[in-house]
DNA sequence: ATCAGACTTGCACACCGTTCAAGAGGCGAG
DNA sequence: CTCGCCTCTTGAACGGTGTGCAAGTCTGAT
């Protein structure tokens, strides 16, 4: 074995670095090179792909969730606890949100948070295939709380690239709130941060409110059998 | 005016064709401007970035869901029928979801859509700051359950580009299922899809299930005071 | 000492978003 | 009619990207 071999594993974490540091566009393959002290080119050795290399990145970040003790807590605060692990997790590196989006992530990390949840479920009493959806539920709602959040970090780098573009950006948005308060005073009256800045129709808290209503939710239907529920359409009428 | 000048809204409509047809790496400015019969260059005039441009696409859809009548329905489902169409929305166009994670979308059509969602929740009984939570709690939701979706069209335009690679990428997930089967037998066990194809641990139903399950949440909430509650923490112990 | 395989390298290709100086075309003023 | 202006388009060019490929280097076993 080479004394300077690359490892797999040097790859991913160099490669997480590089991707918290400066997002999804941060990294490139030459970036990467040069920070293993390799060609670019070296890393195609051991990886198949960009795609493949974020996908393992993402993988890893998924394994060090830390999951609590069923035996120690009750289901209600384990899911909590899973759901914020996984919260805090994607706020920590907001460019997971681009690139789950681009590539779907099936791993052994992924997989173990999974597993957890679902048992999660069935201790909470969940039957079957509820336990599934009800997993799937918060999985999904932590997802779509990453989003904003992300995108904003996207934004930020790329504008903090380019200097001189940031407060010409603000006052674009600034412009557009101004116009958009105008047509739509609700909004305006509700959202505060419509005085410039950012304007996000999403507050702050909102993980923890509609997390706690989701398991609100769970609980009213685990008293009572689950009522019968036709699908909704996925087509828009027109 | 020159007899063949472009507008932004040609541009616009030609983008999200584009997009819906070949994804967001699809949409490059040569194959616009060629589409266009136009230099690829001729966009920028009209467009300042190729950023700016999928974010006027995107507000442009968020524009085209349409919004029930508050006076003709009760709150439930109102709240039900736009999340249902925000939800056909985005699964009409997979790309919007990449788009969202790199860029916040504000715009009148979006901010149309959030006003809208305000009001449902305000007729629902919501007071003040609350009102903008549930609204983003379900808002939030349904985002999560797009990425799903999302990343699985991104992943098969790219398979598809260059043929062959399907075959392959199949075999490679056959295998990681397997590997995750033998070491999780709770996940073999419950999700189906585990001989092969994809696996995915977020069911189809999940937008049926979990929307309703957070109505009940809200439902609940709604019959008594909210009760206080202590902020999740962001942050990993460790 | 030799040979096979594990790994690395540099070059090359095709494509990308974007800039910029130069050009073309219609329109109002003279 | 014609001139100049302003709006809009163009083609070339730049620096960057991911990746394929043939050639090279190093290491450990024979």
């Amino acid at each position: 074995m080479a004394r300077d071999t690359l490892t797999r594993d040097q790859i991913v974490s160099a490669a997480i670095e590089l991707l918290d540091a400066d997002g999804i566009d941060g990294l490139s393959m030459r970036r990467l090179g040069h920070r293993l002290g390799s060609a670019a080119t070296a890393v195609y050795w051991h990886v198949e792909d960009k795609d493949n290399l974020v996908g393992l990145a993402a993988d890893e970040l998924w394994g060090e969730v830390d999951l609590p003790d069923l035996d120690q807590v009750d289901w209600r605060t384990a899911a909590t606890s899973m759901a914020a692990g996984m919260h805090a997790m994607l706020g920590h590196h907001p460019w997971l949100m681009q690139a789950l989006s681009n590539h779907p992530v099936y791993g052994r990390g992924k997989a173990r948070y999974d597993d957890h949840a679902l048992a999660v479920f069935e201790k909470a009493g969940f039957v079957e295939a509820a336990a599934d959806q009800a997993s799937a539920t918060v999985f999904v709602f932590v997802l779509g709380c990453a989003l904003g959040p992300a995108a904003e970090f996207s934004l930020t780098r790329r504008l903090s690239r380019d200097k001189g573009k940031p407060e010409q950006h603000l006052a674009d948005v600034a412009a557009q709130a101004t116009e958009i308060a105008a047509q739509f005073p609700r909004l305006r009256q509700r959202l505060p941060a419509f005085d410039g800045a950012s304007y996000s129709a999403v507050p702050d808290n909102t993980f923890e409110y509609g997390l706690a209503a989701i398991l609100d939710g769970f609980e009213s239907r685990l008293g009572r059998p689950a009522p019968p529920q036709a699908p909704l359409s996925h087509e828009r009428g027109h």
